[in-house]
DNA sequence: TAGTATAATATTGTATCCAATATCCACAAT
DNA sequence: ATTGTGGATATTGGATACAATATTATACTA
């Protein structure tokens, strides 16, 4: 995106990393299942090592737990851990959001419209992986004018882990109404650099995924 | 430390993950260093298979940056990068701290105190590694109370960070006397529940390090 | 029958080998 | 002098082979 040229061409563990990060996000690949290195590689028809290295970057991520001499497994967190997130996606977002405020341009107006507009067009029934590719890039785009790019980089982590159980559990119509105004605001709110009404908006529109979300998941976990 | 006995024995990546990052840390090996897998690999008498796995966890603790066939090489931040690392402590610290605080024990006051002590011992002895590592453990414990595995995790990481340029500094650094009395004052304000007295010390606590160090490291760079 | 020891199997960790890619250097062309 | 090309060398990426460890199944003892 943006001006990036992506001079090294993906290698295999990035494939396979990026593909099997997928898996885990759309539930193909439930939560607490244990991954076998051998049977992916027979899967991808690739030798156990880029599949090694593919489950470490899953690690970092903290989708994947490593343990000693005994595989790799999917995440499971708690609930509270799971509150945890979306805590820690309102504390890194709203100093994200607070800091590009004073330093936005017209490009970066220009940009979160765009994407904006790419969001509520595309109706495309109920794809939830592109809604919240489309979802974090919009966020990401609002915040790029704090120009911090270890900020960022831990925002993607974090912003990963809760949009694996927002896919999961919401489906896109129930994300996509009320978000869209809030998207709306946030976008006004910084361009008239209404920086404390903005955070406001901020913090209620991720804190209302993450109240929605916890109930369902601990009505279905009590099953 | 505490109770978590390592039941699983460290495999070869790990330890040779841990002495590598204390040669970054210690400032051994430098910022912008390339790393060769074949050179570690003789040097530690192993294959390369284990050297690699080895960076792929300091390249997910940001310590090295692996290319895709160009090998590793030791991180080097640009200033504001430095700065943005202080302020991301900043952020998740004073979240953690001021969620602490309701929630903190005796037990947790009583080992804090215990830490205190150990560290304002190794002051004398000029141990800089040991320092660093008391250092965290405090203030880990300051923050223990808040449970939040996630947070603590992430800071973990963002810690080390500082601590490599902290490190770096630290022998010429005369901040030693102030953050003493910070310490003690932290202490003091979550033991009287007075989040807020304590919030500010904390961030002036966390500034006055990162301002100090920025400007030794400026004038380092510039010649 | 419950529990434990032991053997068989499966799975992960490490080493070695070969392939792919990048880096370096000499040399030619403009 | 600068740029470009080709090949030699070094370094990383991936596959296969073997070793170490964990898991499961089996047999044995109390």
């Amino acid at each position: 995106m943006v001006g990036k040229r992506t001079i090294a061409r993906q290698s295999l563990p990035d494939v396979i990393a990026d593909d099997l990060r997928e898996r885990i996000l759309n539930g193909e690949l439930l939560e607490g299942e244990t991954i076998r290195q051998g049977a992916l590689a027979e899967e991808y028809d690739v030798s156990r090592m880029p599949i090694r290295e593919a489950l470490k970057r899953l690690d970092a991520e903290g989708l994947v737990q490593l343990t000693n001499n005994r595989g790799a497994s999917v995440v499971k967190h708690s609930l509270s851990e799971i509150a945890e997130i979306f805590d820690l996606r309102i504390l890194v977002e709203v100093d994200l959001y607070c800091r590009a405020i004073p330093a936005m341009t017209s490009k970066n107006f220009e940009r979160c419209h765009k994407i904006l507009n790419e969001m509520e067009a595309s109706y495309d029934a109920d794809d939830v992986a592109k809604w919240g590719e489309l979802n974090y890039e919009y966020h990401s785009a609002l915040y790029a004018a704090a120009d911090r790019t270890l900020t960022n980089d831990l925002l993607r982590k974090v912003y990963l882990q809760s949009d694996r159980y927002v896919r999961m559990h919401l489906s896109v119509m129930q994300q996509r109404e009320p978000a869209k105004e809030d998207h709306r605001m946030l976008l006004t709110f910084a361009q008239d650099q209404k920086i404390d009404e903005g955070r406001t908006v901020l913090i209620d529109h991720i804190t209302r995924t993450k109240n929605q979300l916890l109930d369902m998941i601990a009505t279905k976990r009590a099953v």
